[in-house]
DNA sequence: TATTGTTATACTCTATAACTATA
DNA sequence: TATAGTTATAGAGTATAACAATA
């Protein structure tokens, strides 16, 4: 029973809350500031991928990172090119596809953006031991795994 | 420079996923249809405050807690109130304000998703040794609180 | 004059359906 | 016939502005 009840009266609710300030909190807003960016956050997120990825990648593989559908990716490629920070290019070897690449201004302002992020962060982090941040890491991993798992009907 | 470099390659990218997984994962539709609601998920949110405060909380207070503006509050309610899982009374010492109250069907609705949830959660961490949970469940909680903090300015 | 809540409106985020072009 | 991506549309989530009632 106390392993169960922990679920609802610790875990649970420290989850509802994050997901409250990660999605509504000031937290992007002061670091966009900060970066001097003005896109909305899935556009960023996009940028981000595409920094963090090896090299270019196709729509699809946005999506699928992103965890949304295709459409959704399309509609924010399309702002992100007419602002010059990405390009599609089609595919050589199958022509139905695009490759995503950064322009020099989307690597400048992910950048940007990332070191807007560290700094926010390690500031608000700045007196937490190194031991309780890779503990954070690692067990966030776990869950993160874990949830998939199990929604998948996996296990 | 190790220590912020953690943030970019592990804690934010954690963050990041954990928010697409619980807002956008199945989980929610999951639990949901375990726990048979068929409502909104901000609906269901303001149930659960209701049902973990002590006792009918104002609007205000609803929107506080789930860190939203008023309006917001007001609309689902409008739809709790429709369907009989509420009661808005006047507040007696202050009649500009209102408490909220779950009707005894809203509470059943209520302790039935949160069944659901530790059910949920409790299967996908099943084999999560206790002190792990309580680790996660420390740490999430210390992280909202530095980043509220860090967000408000004060330190 | 300030505060509680509501109504009206609009913006952001995301999904589904229908389509085009390749394969 | 199936797949990659796009366009069109719609729904969920949330905010701001204007307003009512009360303090």
């Amino acid at each position: 029973m106390t392993g169960t009840d922990d679920i609802l009266t610790g875990l649970f609710p420290r989850l509802a809350e994050l997901g409250a300030t990660l999605s509504r909190g000031r937290s992007y807003e002061h670091v966009k500031t900060a970066a001097g960016v003005s896109l909305e956050r899935p556009a960023m997120t996009i940028l981000i991928n595409l920094k963090t990825a090896d090299g270019p990648l196709r729509v699809g593989e946005i999506a699928t990172r992103m965890q949304v559908e295709g459409p959704h990716v399309t509609r924010h490629l399309n702002g992100l090119e007419q602002r010059g920070l990405v390009e599609r290019v089609v595919d050589a070897d199958d022509r139905r596809a695009r490759r995503v690449a950064l322009t020099a201004e989307g690597e400048e302002t992910a950048d940007r953006y990332l070191a807007a992020v560290r700094d926010w962060f390690g500031e608000a982090l700045s007196d937490w031991p190194e031991g309780d941040r890779r503990d954070l890491t690692r067990l966030l991993g776990r869950l993160i795994d874990d949830l998939g798992t199990h929604a998948a009907g996996e296990a």
